[in-house]
DNA sequence: ACTATCACG
DNA sequence: ACGTACGTGATAGTC
């Protein structure tokens, strides 16, 4: 095997990595996002690679000019962010402790370097690996010199290699020729002028029709465009000049060569310590055990067992101490069983106890009385746990929820964009500690599993996570305190999650029977049309196969349709519609598509999930949307179909059980009202309270005609504009969703916002107020960031944009409904009624109402859900009971 | 594990 | 020249 040089190019690397990552910072305030990302590309090409040297180059200057002569030519370039900039010697140092070699000469750049250094180690028959974050060096690519150019994905970082051979067959060019290429189009950020008028797509044709720059000016009477054609004759030293610029040296004078830069051992204790002080933790893991047991220590704990619940309760009270107050990690085990890990005052000692020994129905109580006797509690995920602590069932959501707290939906609440909330996560970000992930401990074994078969390290691992969650009480709530969102967390989440616990503990009853039935209407619907399109087809194919599918209908039928996806033709119910109309036979696989989503979600993906009470208990997730809304999963209950009359038969079998019927209460056009609201525009507030129309309203004072002559196409088109504003308007999605220009598009958006002009200002300034914090707010001061909007791409900022603007609309409307559950579910409980809460769909209450209770709960579901937020504009709240769920919406 | 599609608000 | 409406979850096919 020949030696392998990696080489890494310093600044685009470090470069991609600010842009990539989200913002991070250590608890001096120092930024980290750059950092991090470049050592996770640099360490994970150094696993895959496994090379004998490493080299990373950087300029000298930061930013510099790519060239000496070009230097007094505009330049074009942005100055360096200063959270990057900080970054820069930082990672400098990085590399340095941990040995590797770093070089840059002054006036050289990075690419030239990195050049000369490529070319010596092909040389010296070494295989090269050349990282970089741009394309420039890809005219460096051989047969033995592989550039390698990490993109960051929502899911990790991949990345793309190209050999000689790559860049020819992704380009249709050679390395030497992509300098060409290059130089005709120019880069601005590198100062290479290029010749004016030619862009990309040109300059792409150009070299691939004519080879060369030399072979374009030789046959330069054959282009066809004026425009390109003079342009060439009149920069023809522009683009000599540009060639130059654009290729990268590889004779320059090296202050190192490959066979000096030796790969050192990162992981030394120096360099552990440089990771701790960056907070680095991901990357403790790397670092040996001995170096990292030092700052395990902080959270080392000593278990002590508990024989019986009188233990327990002596136990609970000393560790409690004057402050009253605990934590409590709880785990179900087998059956009923469980055991509980407790943490207090006394940070070192936890105790633990297994129900098999104490007793579960003993702990309950010992737990009940502790917290009747103002005893104070805090956990991890608490929702599961309500069914240990014998909450009595009189308790209203606040009381119930008044001696406890949720580590788990405060992390949420201070950033809900995390997707997911492992305790060690939370732990590690707020209390600096280096918590491994359970998976490293336990794999993919649930808590129960892992009781079993590693008792001891799970007993542990749980002692562990109470004596962390004690001490994230105290910070978690500062932190919320400090955010101005504990109020939030204290009178709606924490409330909230005991209402959940109790509509999912509930369930909703549904016949398996009338699931089956519809099931096998659609199963012989769904044999019909498959005969069918594969007898217009000519074939039997996989119609559920879109990649099959776009074979059919494009290559072999030669359908009018372009690709449009990453892997081919885009089969997507938008494209075929726009083809129904020529080709009838196109509806038959639309009709299809309905028909099987039908059958395998809803009427067997259903009916898999009821148990044996009858009745469906899905899990309401509230920690999952990046605005406050709610998700609900195993089933999803909140995409249950409606717009259709054959899917929403479907709610048929969604039925109250004996005795009861369904009260059903939905807002009406709640972000609307909110947005008016919110940016108390006179004109839309005013337009409600006339009671009439919206949508027609709008039209009307939008197109300029009288109420009565709006016509319904002006309505719609009204109606769009109304919604898009809520998804932050953008002309594109606008045309989109109404199948007109753009132009047209943004002429409505215009009018649109003449005519609400606060609406206009409103959104101006919701946009700069996420710009200037980094995060949008709610009504009820729920935040969400935004890291989108400081993003250098132009479409990801736009998508921030957008961003800025919906989520204080939908969280605002997501933290309304939160509250209107909470006075719902309260007021059920005050009045003592048999009535129950089972489900909401973001705008949308029902109720299993006791028969002879059916009027008063439409009472409380319109005077609760209305009066939820008092705004400018009125809440109005349509409210019906109905035998089944199909009737009663 | 990822992509395409489609169900809902 | 670029390419999108906001927020979710389940399923089937593909790698």
């Amino acid at each position: 095997m020949a030696d392998k040089l990696v080489l890494i190019d310093g600044h685009s690397i470090l470069n991609r990595a600010y842009y990539g990552i989200p913002d991070l910072t250590n608890s001096e305030g120092l930024h980290t996002n750059a950092i991090y990302g470049f050592l996770n590309i640099m360490f994970m090409i150094v696993d895959a690679e496994k090379p004998q040297y490493l080299i990373v180059t950087f300029d000298e200057h930061a930013p510099t000019f790519r060239h000496e002569m070009y230097a007094a030519y505009k330049g074009t370039r942005k100055p360096m962010d200063e959270e990057l900039r900080q970054q820069v010697p930082v990672i400098r140092q990085v590399l340095e402790v941990m040995g590797v070699k770093v070089i840059s000469k002054p006036g050289l750049e990075a690419d030239d370097l990195m050049g000369t250094l490529a070319k010596e180690a092909e040389r010296k028959g070494m295989e090269v690996a050349l990282v970089s974050g741009d394309r420039d060096l890809l005219q460096i690519a051989s047969d033995h010199i592989k550039i390698r150019i990490p993109k960051t994905k929502r899911n990790g970082t991949e990345i793309e290699d190209y050999y000689a051979a790559d860049v020819k067959e992704k380009y249709q060019l050679t390395p030497l020729q992509f300098i060409e290429l290059k130089a005709l189009m120019g880069d601005t950020a590198d100062n290479i002028p290029g010749v004016p008028k030619v862009g990309e797509k040109t300059a792409t044709e150009l070299m691939v029709t004519y080879g060369s720059i030399a072979s374009i000016y030789e046959h330069l009477e054959d282009i066809k465009k004026n425009a390109v054609r003079e342009s060439l004759r009149e920069n023809k030293d522009l683009a000599e000049l540009s060639l130059k610029l654009a290729t990268i040296k590889t004779d320059c004078e090296l202050p190192i060569h490959p066979e000096e830069a030796a790969i050192p051992d990162f992981y030394n204790a120096q360099a552990y310590e440089l990771f701790r002080k960056l907070e680095l933790k991901s990357f403790y893991g790397r670092f040996d055990k001995d170096l990292s047991v030092a700052a395990e220590t902080d959270i080392n704990t000593e278990t002590v067992f508990a024989k019986d619940a009188a233990d327990v309760e002596s136990w609970i009270a000393s560790l409690a101490g004057e402050e009253k107050c605990i934590a409590v990690r709880l785990c179900p085990t087998e059956g009923d069983d469980f055991v509980i890990a407790i943490a207090g005052e006394d940070k070192e000692k936890i105790l633990f106890a297994d129900s098999k020994e104490a007793g579960g129905d003993a702990l309950r109580a010992v737990l009940k009385k502790y917290t009747d006797n103002g005893g104070h509690i805090i956990t991890y995920d608490v929702k599961p746990v309500y069914p240990y602590l014998g909450i009595d069932e009189k308790k209203l959501s606040k009381d119930a929820t008044a001696s406890l707290d949720d580590m788990m939906l405060a992390a949420y609440l201070l950033n809900p964009l995390k997707g997911s909330y492992p305790i060690e996560e939370t732990s590690n970000t707020y209390l600096h500690t280096m918590m491994k992930g359970y998976g490293e401990i336990f794999g993919k074994k649930t808590p129960a599993e892992s009781f079993s078969t590693d008792r001891e390290g799970f007993i542990d691992r749980i002692s562990k996570e109470s004596a962390v969650l004690y001490r994230l009480g105290g910070i978690l709530k500062e932190e919320l305190v400090s955010n101005k969102m504990y109020d939030l967390y204290r009178d709606i989440e924490m409330p909230l999650s005991y209402v959940l616990y109790k509509m999912e503990s509930e369930g909703i009853k549904a016949s398996a029977e009338a699931l089956a039935a519809y099931s096998k209407d659609l199963e012989t619907t769904i044999d019909t049309l498959e005969k069918r399109i594969w007898l217009e087809a000519g074939q039997e194919f996989n119609i559920n196969s879109p990649k099959q599918l776009g074979v059919i209908l494009f290559e072999q039928m030669k359908l009018p349709g372009g690709k449009k996806t990453k892997t081919g033709y885009s089969t997507a119910a938008d494209v075929l519609e726009k083809l129904a109309a020529e080709h009838p036979f196109v509806n038959d696989i639309l009709e299809y598509r309905t028909y099987t989503k039908l059958k395998s979600t809803y009427a067997d993906g259903l009916a898999q999930y009821i148990k044996e009470d009858g009745r469906i208990h899905t899990s309401f997730n509230q920690t999952i949307t990046a605005t406050g809304r709610l998700s609900s999963t195993e089933p999803n209950l909140q995409n249950i179909p409606m717009r259709y009359e054959l899917g929403r038969k479907i709610r048929k079998v969604f039925t109250p059980r004996e005795g009861y019927v369904f009260a059903d209460a939905d807002y009406s056009q709640i972000e609307l009202r909110i947005l008016a609201s919110l940016a108390g525009d006179e004109g839309l507030i005013e337009a409600y309270r006339s009671e009439e129309d919206i949508h027609r309203i709008t039209a009307s004072k939008v197109f300029g005609v009288p109420f009565e002559e709006v016509t319904d196409l002006q309505r719609r088109n009204a109606k769009a504009v109304n919604f898009g504003i809520v998804y932050g308007i953008s002309s594109f999605g606008l045309s989109e969703g109404l199948s007109i220009t753009r132009k047209e598009a943004a002429q409505y958006i215009e009018d649109y916002f003449r005519t609400y002009p606060a609406i206009k200002e409103y959104l101006d300034f919701v946009k700069e107020s996420a710009k200037k914090t980094g995060y949008s707010v709610t009504a009820f001061g729920r935040r969400r960031p935004i890291p989108e909007l400081k993003a250098s791409e132009f479409m990801r900022r736009q998508f921030g944009e957008r961003v800025a603007m919906n989520a204080p609309i939908q969280g605002t409307a997501a933290d309304i409904i939160k509250i209107a559950m909470i006075r719902v579910y309260d007021r059920l409980v005050k009045e003592d009624m048999r009535s129950r809460l089972l489900l909401q769909i973001h705008d949308e209450l029902l109720i299993e109402a006791a028969e002879e209770e059916k009027d008063r709960v439409l009472e409380i579901l319109r005077e609760e859900m209305q009066g939820a937020a008092d705004l400018p504009v009125k809440l109005t709240v349509d409210a019906h009971t109905g035998k089944d769920w199909y009737e009663a919406k």
